[in-house]
DNA sequence: TCCATTATATGATGATCATCATATAATGGA
DNA sequence: TCCATTATATGATGATCATCATATAATGGA
């Protein structure tokens, strides 16, 4: 049958929004079309119509998991000074919020370990997140000159990246939150804005 | 046709010991029965005489997996000197020929991302292998009292598995390298080590 | 009012998968 | 020497998957 001609744009973006949050959950292979068109209450032969393949899908997927996070971060972080701003931002990072949402996180987290199994396009649009993260980060460290901030930057990523997916991975729930917690410790005293000091490098 | 009597053993330990890289490589979800049996040069049917489902051979391949770097890092670091063996360690782990070798590694970062789609004893096995990992690098941190150095440990193992597992998904080499380049620096630096201090925390 | 267009549905195809029943043939104890 | 045991092979089953050809029926311009 057919609809209104807003329909299929709609359609079109209900389904990579959909298989947006699918993909971080399950990942790209994790995803299957029929389960994906059941769960807008369509059937399976009409994917087609609005994607020439799989992959197509998966990259247009992966491109608006990047411009959701961007969008919601500029929304939570635009108004605020660098440095609370960055602050807010490790701490919802490594929050357990975020840890229980992997389906509404950062897509860089959630596709770790697939990225070598994506389609090309899908993984530009990895390469230029994983950039524009940085930056963010760096962008918002207040001390030292600019290729120290871009190395700290760097090195806090990873360990950002490293302390939620680890939080994610391992099965108890207490030892996850402590990881989160002593990660979010660290990067906090790393960049100037611990209470207290337990490092002891 | 039957073969001699050690043949059952000696196919069983090549089946899981030819799952653990594959596995890591791919992950659990990526391998498959009948390509794994090909590989041995087997056929599909003759899988379950050795392991009542695929579930008990992504356990017992993860099992091994943990057994296998324990004890290549026994090995490799068993008679160096605690901030020696640290060093080492650092240095291997976050290395290009670790980042390359995916299917030999670290099983913590090939398996992360997808430890929630695995067997629970699998996951016990990587919740186990977590811990280890934190108690080795621990173990080597000379300085602080041990709270600190848990901590500490933590939060370099959270970087390390965020570097590596970054620098495998990034897909320009160079820039991949820039990564590990960039959290070894900081590691050592944070643990003591670095010959040249750029930290502005 | 009518019909060409088209959004979606139906159903089929060929591939792949885990699993199982059964066949085969070599071993090794009697 | 012979036969029960058994390591592996063959082939089938039912599920799932991406993809495509074709059908259906509602829209919206003429």
């Amino acid at each position: 049958m057919r609809y209104s001609d807003e329909h299929k744009d709609k359609t079109r973006q209900d389904l990579v929004r959909v298989a947006a949050r699918q993909m971080r959950a399950k990942g790209p292979a994790g995803v299957s079309i029929a389960q994906l068109m059941a769960s807008l209450g369509l059937t399976h032969g009409g994917f087609y119509a609005h994607f020439p393949s799989k992959d197509a899908l998966i990259a247009a997927a992966i491109e608006a998991m990047f411009a959701d996070v961007a969008r919601r971060r500029a929304d939570t972080l635009g108004t605020l000074p660098p440095s609370q701003a960055l602050a807010v931002f490790i701490d919802q990072y490594l929050s357990s919020e975020h840890r229980d949402r992997r389906d509404r996180g950062c897509p860089i987290a959630a596709l770790i370990g697939m990225a070598d199994q994506m389609p090309s396009t899908a993984r530009t649009a990895f390469d230029q997140g994983y950039e524009r993260l940085v930056d963010l980060v760096a962008g918002l460290i207040v001390q030292g000159t600019a290729p120290d901030r871009q190395a700290l930057a760097t090195s806090i990523v990873s360990e950002i990246v490293g302390g939620l997916t680890l939080a994610r991975a391992i099965s108890d729930p207490g030892c996850a939150d402590q990881v989160l917690a002593q990660t979010r410790n660290s990067v906090r005293m790393r960049i100037g804005i611990a209470d207290l000091t337990m490092e002891t490098a």
